[in-house]
RNA sequence: GCGGGUGUGGUGGAAUUGGUAGACACGUCAGACUUAGGAUCUGAUGCCGCAAGGUGUGGGGGUUCGAGUCCCUUCACCCGCACCA
């Protein structure tokens, strides 16, 4: 056979997976099942960087492991092919995104395919085909027919809510529906029109169409998500962001903001990803207090944490955007107000975000009267209230809460003392666990807790509060103004929306000549000139025909990027049904996901969005199971280490980078592939890349070499430091990139990528594949007769420390394991198939090109992947005998061997029989004998 | 400000969970074979010191026979959330 011809073995073992389906899973199996699951990717078109491979190649190891410890493992993958940077390229170039997705999808199947991951691709799905989201559709009118009831903690079909209201009207249910839902008996709804009807119960459907405010984004001219903002700008682009009503479809996540928290405690995910969904969903506990506003029939509803606090309530406050302010702000305050409102209406959601320490406010010229005492309350505005959080009013209490204390001592508003022996003359006191209440009528003397239960009490009493739960977490934006996503299968009947019947699904994407919004402002659907339903032959018509009776307009947004990805794990286990989601049997067969690897930048996102969509199948009886994923790692993200060469400023004269000196110097990005090791620039390849560069003049070190200075930064495209994975698959082979990138570091840290260490894992398959060849290196030499004591010694360690760690997930350890194992061998001269044969399995995860190589030398038919992974016998490790480090006051001095099988007093026994011990002495007595089994003896003296 | 995390050689990182710190790899140095080496093999390599020895896991303190690991304190960096009433 000859030399580790790494290239051809991959290529001959990928081929032959393909060819065998190697890796198909079995939906009808007796074995356990295990399904391992990697984040899909977008398929961009700059195509896979060396650090998408990372989580798959982690998972990849875990999933063959699984496989060869008998189980029936479901390993798929897929594309998230929806989204933004192809239509962006649309508009750009004119090119339909179908065809841009299709290549890319092409170009990453490619990659993926030369790093031999063991995927079922005969489930592969696509969220952007029609075959796919189509269910997307059907989930979509699901969510349309269901409600939340609240008494049993579960959505049900809107059939039974409508058979309630027609029996008992709607005061008595209790459902997660809209705040200004009004009340009305069962002869009132009986008496309505079917489109008053539609009108109501839309305020309860779990996916609901409502004038909104939403984060507008004119650049992209799209509408976001709270979780698409960073910092006040959007995440892709990073284009400003405003605060715009529109008629919007909503998903009704706030129903199931309990049970998202609740249900984080029986999965095993990170804990600083739990964290940050607890802090997104952000359940606070207090009560909500209803204040009569003076001379007006209106009262303000607020939220507050500290019902105890009631007494000091000394003004109000009120978001800019209140409902109530244009109404109760008296004539003499108007001008004042008006002029309020407009200023923090202009700045932007960055600029307020970035100022918070400016204390900005109006007083309305209105007053509230409290409810117990009835005094008087100034109501003012201020914008440190905000208007999406709570009620978008508070009542101040600025000895109690710092912010209020600002406030109150900004305006000179009074500041009143209800806390017993705390002085609050320098700033608030907000230490619940220590306070004691005072001068707070009924209240006065309890502490924190009993207050707030009598408090709530006597609000209940009187009518004007009671206990709240409050949550940070908003309902969804589900409408995009996009052309590349999902179309709704939905259609409006005198500007009612209608769901299409879930057997005409799918409801596929009209073609239309620009990918940009109408020159209405519609969005690029509106260009559409087929889209509109015909009832009568449930199929897509011209939209010239919307004047006949049976003919209505669509839906003319599409749905958002994390619409796709919210149960396409579900989708896997049954890829091409063509009936349902996925059949009930392999639903219940699959369950969920046993292990999802991907980045914790999903955390408020895909993440929260997919839990809620499992709970809403869950309850609605499709899924076995409530939750997505039992276990979840976030594997780190692979930086690139970014080059930069400096121009002198003002010139074009490049210097390097030692010898910058004072001059006021630039740095600008080179590419990292013309930079070597040393950190020195190939100026030739520079000049002919950079064009403008072509006659710049080049400051060298003295020895005439030219040096970049070096960052790291996250790996892109625009940062000229992305490495491609098929050049190391060219130069080192699919193995290596394997083992080289867990080597790297533990899977769960960012580390950058550096290629600086890969030949030392290139060279350990190099002599790996030499242990099972003859001296020569090329003879293939692998005997039947009996292995050596030692050899299986270590074959037993490594067996043992390679488990351990991949049931760890700590990959990087056990790639060193291995390297140990092969150099002892090699010493060894091992060639016994009794420990070379199992030394392939225990490879094979890792490095299973070269695993199939050998094991098919070693005289196999057929592939490793199934074979039993080796098992551990302890037997071999056994020793009569252990060197056992002995110290004196903690110091190390020296080792004696003892037997094993001695009980403590023995040891202790012959420890101070040992003639070094007696040296140590001298002949004092010592004052113990410490013996910790197996570990150091220590000689207290 | 709140929450979470990390700090170990020139570098990436190990450390049986309280038991000989620095495994393994890169790099560096020396040697061997070579026309050559960016190939292969052997050896050395935390720091100070010729050595004996000393010292050493961001700093300071503590518990312990014994601390990278536990406790207190302090510093530095990274990542979330950020006027949440």
């Amino acid at each position: 056979m000859g030399k580790y011809h790494f290239n051809d073995i991959e290529r001959k073992w990928q081929k032959f997976w393909a060819k065998n389906q190697t890796f198909k899973a079995d939906n009808h199996s007796a074995l356990p099942k295990y399904y391992v699951l990697d984040m899909f990717p977008y398929p961009s078109g700059a195509g896979l960087h060396v650090g998408h491979p990372l989580g798959y190649i982690a998972s990849d190891i875990y999933a063959r492991y699984k496989r060869h410890k008998g189980f029936n493992v479901l390993h798929p993958m897929g594309y998230d092919s929806f989204g933004l940077p192809a239509e962006q390229y649309a508009i750009q170039t004119g090119q339909h995104p179908r065809k841009t997705t299709e290549e890319n999808i092409a170009r990453y199947r490619e990659q993926l395919d030369k790093i031999g991951f063991s995927f079922d691709w005969s489930r592969e799905v696509r969220t952007s085909d029609p075959a796919y989201y189509r269910w997307t559709q059907w989930i979509f009118i699901q969510l349309f027919e269901s409600w939340y009831d609240q008494e049993v903690d579960k959505a049900r079909p809107i059939s039974d809510l409508i058979a309630k209201f027609a029996a008992e009207g709607n005061a008595q249910i209790q459902a997660a529906c809209d705040a200004e839902t009004p009340i009305f008996s069962a002869a009132d709804w009986n008496g309505f029109a079917a489109e008053k009807q539609q009108e109501i119960l839309l305020k309860y459907r779990l996916t609901y169409l409502a004038e909104t405010e939403v984060n507008w984004c004119p650049a992209l001219g799209t509408v976001l998500a709270n979780d698409e903002i960073v910092n006040g700008v959007s995440e892709r682009g990073g284009h400003p962001v405003v605060r715009k009503k529109m008629m919007q479809w909503s998903m009704r996540i706030t129903a199931y903001a309990q049970r998202l928290l609740d249900g984080l405690q029986k999965i095993d995910w990170p804990q600083p990803l739990k964290d940050s969904q607890i802090n997104w969903i952000g359940r606070s506990e207090g009560a909500s207090v209803r204040f009569k506003v003076k001379d007006y029939g209106d009262w303000i509803e607020v939220f507050t944490t500290r019902p105890d606090t009631i007494f000091g309530v000394s003004f109000m406050t009120l978001a800019p955007e209140h409902e109530l302010v244009a109404k109760i702000t008296t004539p003499a305050q108007s001008a004042e107000v008006t002029t309020y409102i407009e200023a923090t209406s202009k700045r932007s959601e960055r600029e307020r975000m970035a100022d918070v320490k400016t204390i900005s406010g109006v007083f309305t010229g209105a007053y509230a009267e409290h409810p117990f005492t009835g005094e008087a309350i100034p109501i003012w505005i201020g914008d440190y209230v905000l208007a999406g959080y709570g009620t978008g009013a508070v009542m101040a209490v600025p000895c109690g809460d710092q912010r209020d204390y600002d406030f109150a001592k900004h305006f000179h508003l009074p500041i009143p003392n209800i806390f017993g022996g705390v002085d609050v003359s320098e700033e608030a006191f907000s230490d619940k666990e220590n306070t004691i209440i005072a001068n707070s009528d009924f209240i006065s003397g309890l502490p924190y807790k009993q207050a707030t239960k009598k408090v709530i009490a006597e609000l209940e009493n009187i009518g004007q509060g009671k206990g709240k739960i409050n949550y940070r977490l908003r309902d969804a934006v589900f409408s995009r103004q996009r052309y590349w996503g999902e179309p709704f299968p939905v259609y409006y009947q005198n500007g009612l929306p209608q769901m299409i019947d879930a057997q005409h699904l799918p409801l596929t994407l009209p073609d239309v000549e620009k990918y940009l919004p109408t020159e209405e402002g519609e969005p690029p659907l509106g260009r559409a000139t087929v889209w509109a339903w015909d009832t009568d032959k449930n199929a897509v018509v011209a939209n010239e025909l919307i004047d006949e009776k049976t003919v209505f307009p669509l839906e003319l947004n599409t749905m958002p990027g994390w619409a796709g990805s919210s149960c396409y794990m579900f989708r896997y286990m049954d890829a091409r049904n063509e009936k349902e989601l996925a059949s009930k049997e392999t639903l219940d067969y699959w369950q969920n996901v046993d292990l999802y690897l991907g980045g914790s930048e999903h955390a408020t996102g895909h993440l929260l969005y997919t839990r809620f969509w499992t709970k809403f199948l869950y309850d609605r009886g499709y899924f076995a199971v409530d939750e997505p994923a039992k276990k979840l790692i976030n594997q780190g993200m692979i930086l690139g280490e970014s080059a930069f060469v400096f121009r002198i400023e003002g010139t074009n004269k490049l210097i390097s980078s030692n010898m910058k000196g004072n001059n006021n110097i630039q740095p600008i990005h080179a590419d990292v592939s013309l930079v070597n090791l040393q950190n020195e620039l190939d100026i030739e390849a520079f000049k002919n890349w950079r064009p403008e560069f072509q006659d710049a003049e080049f400051i060298t070190e003295e020895d005439g070499t030219f040096n970049v200075s070096r960052e790291v930064e996250k790996m892109s495209k625009s940062k000229y430091n992305v490495v491609n994975p098929d050049d190391i698959c060219q130069q080192y082979g699919a193995d290596t990139l394997r083992m080289y990138e867990m080597f790297l570091g533990p899977l769960e840290q960012a580390k950058p990528w550096s290629t600086a260490g890969i030949t030392g894992v290139h060279s350990f398959l190099k002599k790996l594949w030499k242990l099972y060849h003859g001296a020569d290196g090329e003879t293939f030499t692998v005997s039947d007769g009996p292995a050596f004591k030692d050899s299986l010694k270590i074959l037993h360690k490594t067996i043992k420390k390679v488990e351990e760690d991949i049931e760890n997930f700590s990959f990087n350890t056990s790639v060193s394991t291995f390297m140990i194992a092969v150099n002892e061998l090699t010493t060894q001269k091992c060639n016994a198939r009794e420990v070379l044969e199992p030394l392939a399995v225990l490879i094979s995860p890792y490095a299973p090109h070269i695993a199939e190589e050998l094991w098919s030398l070693l005289g196999h038919e057929g592939s490793i992947a199934r074979v039993p992974f080796p098992k551990f016998d302890a037997q071999h490790l056994v020793e009569s005998s252990k060197e056992y480090p002995v110290s004196f006051n903690g110091k190390m001095r020296f080792t004696m061997e003892l037997p094993l099988d001695l009980t403590h007093a023995e040891i202790e026994a012959a420890v101070l029989a040992h003639e070094k011990t007696q040296e140590q002495l001298q002949g004092r007595i010592p004052k113990k004998v410490i013996v910790v089994p197996g570990k150091i003896i220590n000689i207290v003296g």
